[in-house]
DNA sequence: ACCTGAACACCGTTCAAGT
DNA sequence: ACCTGAACACCGTTCAAGT
């Protein structure tokens, strides 16, 4: 019986055993790479989102079949790691930017997770594949450190960076889930259900029709940074405690 | 061509336009009402979760036929809406209790988050319905109309309520689905995370390495409640602000 | 040595044919 | 009128057979 933990796709152990992967010539067509594939897979999971993603229409879009694809990654599970860690590193670059225009340490950190909500909305069939996954692959890590050096350069002690970080990546993950994942609410869903809230029995939702509007007219980007607003505030309230 | 609002299951339109399902009668096998069927589904979905549901699943398990789960329901999508609802009024029922004994609105909120995020955790393959419906059905209206009023109750504005209740639901439901989504880190996992981060390279990870500790050693649900502590806190500092 | 058609064991959904 | 076996068009994954 094999170690399980070599063998899920994105676990640490998986990262750190596994084989780099090579490249196959191919008579006549371009070269099927290991790159050509997680591009590929990348593209197909950003435009229709890693559930209809199938091998099948990757190995058809590449010109091969699915058994070859196969000859390159363990699976599809697999096949989501990389692409993943593709997309991250797309970010990265996108991001090098900003910071060291203020002095107040919670304007660039909302600077810094509006950028990242505003990635992950320029991609949201990426999403829900970061909400079961832990980035641990080599981008996923180079985030994490230069996020948390950011914290501690402000002055955190190290614990606070920690679980300040963790509950922002929670948050901006779990909001942008929520309201980009396939099938969440649209703009349109948001009207219909404010005009929902609003001919509800007035006797039995009182409080819900006096709210219809806060609950359901706000744009998304403003949702976010509202609680966003209320963390980064508490987190600080916690960093100019004494003690 | 049919109006798709009143056809996409969960919505406000589609609650406001379905037909209540009846029941059917077999000849010597207990009669197939909808009731069974959504409880049936609700036990499949709890203990597999709702990738791994199936009609197939569901219709053996009832002693039926695929095709005849059809004459009842519209399809698998309609059924998860259904289940949703069904494990909402057993939380409802849950929760009647508690409140009242402080006269902090944050630690009366925090307990009836902390209660919800428990009843989330008892059922982790609900948790992923949760993050693609907003639940508009009875039961949620209900849980909703509810926590406004409790707000309000506390003194909130009306709008203030709203966007707190938001954005406290947000996080909860976030932070549950990838703290507890199908494939989430399990303790194993994380302690293996903690050994990974502290062999990372000194020079490159200075900062992972450091926090590696906070990153992985806290319990879910302290992480969740630390979280929890800083949105509480910056919507009392909003709530106190002058003006 | 490398590649792949076809197969296996599944899906959600539908419908002709039975009772 | 009610029910369902079998089909349709898909999945992820594997392997015997080809070049």
């Amino acid at each position: 019986m094999v170690d399980e933990r070599f063998t899920v796709p994105g676990t640490p152990a998986w990262w750190a055993n596994r084989r780099p992967p090579g490249t196959v010539r191919r008579r006549g067509r371009p070269p099927l790479s290991f790159e050509r594939i997680v591009a590929g897979a990348s593209e197909i999971v950003d435009e229709i989102g890693s559930d209809a993603f199938s091998m099948r229409l990757l190995a058809r879009r590449l010109d091969t079949s699915t058994a070859t694809l196969y000859r390159h990654v363990a699976g599809k599970d697999e096949l989501m790691v990389y692409v993943v860690e593709h997309f991250l590193r797309d970010m990265r670059l996108e991001h090098e930017v900003a910071a060291g225009s203020s002095e107040d340490w919670r304007d660039v950190v909302r600077d810094a997770m509006l950028g990242f909500y505003r990635a992950l909305s320029a991609h949201p069939n990426l999403i829900p594949l970061l909400v079961t996954q832990v980035p641990v692959g080599p981008n996923g890590l180079a985030s994490r450190e230069r996020a948390i050096a950011m914290l501690v350069g402000f002055g955190f002690p190290a614990t606070l960076a920690a679980r300040g970080y963790s509950t922002l990546v929670r948050y901006t993950v779990g909001f942008a889930v929520q309201q980009h994942a396939p099938r969440a609410l649209t703009r349109e869903d948001a009207t219909a259900l404010g005009d929902y809230f609003r001919q509800l029995d007035r006797d039995a939702y009182p409080q819900t029709i006096a709210a219809a509007e806060s609950l359901t007219a706000v744009a998304p980007e403003d949702g976010f940074a509202e609680g966003l607003h209320f963390i980064l505030s508490g987190i600080d309230k916690a960093r100019t405690a004494p003690g």
